[in-house]
DNA sequence: TTATAATGTGAGCTTTTACTCGCATCACGC
DNA sequence: GCGTGATGCGAGTAAAAGCTCACATTATAA
């Protein structure tokens, strides 16, 4: 009953290698055109060209192409995450601030359709292990950056950032929105605004939000 | 091929109109336990004690059911927003926010399964267009009780508050947590921040974020 | 009672879809 | 060249799921 989520086995080759790669991409051209719904393992080979018997040596389930899927696009954000952070070695809050919502927003910027249909496909796929420990280690991140400034309670904290900068940055791609600028800036209010930090700023036209 | 998503027909008799909740409460047991995956519409009339035919009757498709179900649960979060605003007439911001914020938490806890598995769906589904209206009278009421308190950028601050209170409120009661008063004093620190109050109570065990 | 409409039934039709398996083709070491 | 394992193929299978329809039962009105 239990379905591996693993590929079934490791290309050896160059041109399986390809070939792993191109179905990928097919189902991520699915997922963004017609959905969760849209994927069928007959179109995903149909699209990318190859049998269906190919795609089925390489993911033993329909399941575990999108758990591919998700695992790696859970690893870009983990890394880029763990760069931005890099950069900002000994600064103050703020700026760490800044760069990890800047680094996040990035990475719901790139195929919008794509991140947010593979998250809730995460949510109906019986996570994995190494799923959890990738989301474990940005908290750990999170949390390790905030601790270093000071911030009470960092794990919480880290947490409800996390959540909060997920919520709003998806309901805004989600909306439409293209002025990542702005929506920069409206993230960086949230989560300085949580930790009890002023927004600096206030004085030029993308300003305050609170009572004139 | 487009199918609708409105009832077939009207229960007239009470005899019918029991037939309809019992469909749909059976369709709610399902998603709580076996999620979108499981719901199939002879599972639903199996566990409804009532023929296929019988749900047909008054559910022109699957899709149908569940938009239904999400329908019941906007109109009901709604409601009770308005109630709420209703009693903080004339008060200050942060009252009105703490009002607000203590309905959309007690509206995320009935049934927390249910009301994470519905949103899913409504994202799946092509959004009708009195789901839309639902929505949007949601952001009318919450803007309105910005403006009212001369919040500049009501729109948007109410865009982003529903979005980043949505996300936090998700994230913490999909991780099982249960102590309600705790996450309304982190959801209330969030709001309050980005609207760039500061959350006061500071004082107390439950206190404050940053630095020490 | 009886006519009529509303409601309820469930076997089964149809379509879809995940997945298999026997065979062909290709790459690479000898 | 040639043998062996890796890769690729796609018609076909079996199961699942959405949905219909001819018929049975129940309620309402005359």
């Amino acid at each position: 009953m239990n379905q591996r989520l693993t590929p079934r086995k490791q290309p050896r080759q160059k041109r399986s290698q390809e070939t792993c790669a191109i179905i990928l991409e097919a189902a991520a051209r699915i997922l963004e055109s017609d959905g969760l719904g849209g994927l069928t393992t007959n179109r995903v080979a149909e699209i990318a060209g190859v049998s269906v018997g190919s795609l089925y040596q390489y993911f033993p389930s329909k399941e575990a192409i999108l758990a591919e899927m998700i695992r790696g696009l859970r690893r870009s954000l983990l890394l880029d995450c763990e760069a931005a952070v890099e950069t900002v070695r000994g600064r103050p809050l703020s700026d760490a601030v800044d760069v990890m919502v800047r680094a996040s927003l990035r990475h719901h910027l790139v195929r919008p359709g794509l991140a947010r249909v593979l998250e809730r496909a995460e949510e109906e796929l019986p996570l994995e292990e190494d799923l959890k420990a990738i989301k474990g280690e940005l908290m750990t991140l999170v949390t390790g950056v905030l601790e270093e400034r000071d911030v009470a309670n960092a794990g919480q904290a880290a947490f409800d950032l996390i959540a909060l900068s997920h919520g709003l940055a998806s309901a805004a791609i989600a909306g439409g929105e293209t002025d990542l600028e702005n929506l920069f800036q409206r993230l960086r209010r949230a989560a300085l605004g949580y930790l009890g930090l002023q927004s600096d700023r206030t004085g030029s036209d993308a300003g305050g939000v609170s009572a004139a």
